[in-house]
DNA sequence: TTCCTGTATCGACCGATGTCAATATCGGCC
DNA sequence: GGCCGATATTGACATCGGTCGATACAGGAA
């Protein structure tokens, strides 16, 4: 487990909205794999029922939610935490998770069709 | 083809940001077919490419741009389309493609995090 | 220590997906 | 009509990815 996001794939910034330039190969590479943890049903449900929450929420809590078996959510879970997109933390017997707001901001800002000005801010 | 997306996945508008509350599974597996379309690094360049231009995009322009088969860009092409995130029409001889700007504004929307009211609208 | 509950890892299965070569189709042109 | 260049479709192949059961690990309680 970790405290923070183990694998932060979405150091920091990166790239401009689609619509204002064409995207590196670099650039498309590591953001098809943020892309890929969130083009999931299950793990789009995951990462709405968390970020939906005031307070970190308890994977006991998440499990009921869904017609899986626990490894699967475990799993799945896994994949929001490696694409950086949520952060979990042990805390006795219970594991909780939260959404880190920065990296759906980046996703917000990529689709982003707005032509003005703006740079990267 | 087809003069506008011939699978429109993304009918009209659809569900509310993430972290406003719990997406229902519907909207989910619709959404994830979305962002399975974008969840590749070469439909998110042939996106960008295609995104970054004032006018109508020429797959004889995109072609070469990539190290890849012409079977294979048309193929992501046609799984853009289907997706509802690009256009495309056949003007004699050449294919002419453009991007879909309310399926990318959906993709915005979805993630965004801004915690005040809005409503969908 | 020993049990018990919550969560993670492992290994296997199988359907989905990216890629190509071959081939088909569409339109313009001669 | 017949040819040719641009794009689409088909079929095959290899790899990836979601799921499960079995099992391991963590930590609290007795």
């Amino acid at each position: 487990m970790s405290k923070q996001n183990p694998l932060p794939v979405i150091a920091e910034e990166c790239c401009a909205p689609l619509a204002r330039e064409p995207i590196s190969k670099d650039d498309a590479a590591e953001l098809a794999k943020v892309l890929k943890a969130v083009a999931d049903p299950v793990r789009l449900r995951l990462l709405s029922l968390i970020a939906a929450r005031d307070e970190e929420t308890c994977v006991c809590d998440l499990l009921p939610e869904f017609d899986l078996s626990q490894p699967t959510i475990s799993h799945h879970l896994k994949t929001l935490r490696e694409a950086g997109l949520i952060g979990s933390e042990r805390r006795g017997t219970w594991v909780y998770s939260w959404v880190i707001p920065q990296a759906l901001d980046r996703l917000s800002a990529l689709f982003d069709t707005a032509r003005e000005e703006a740079g990267v801010r």
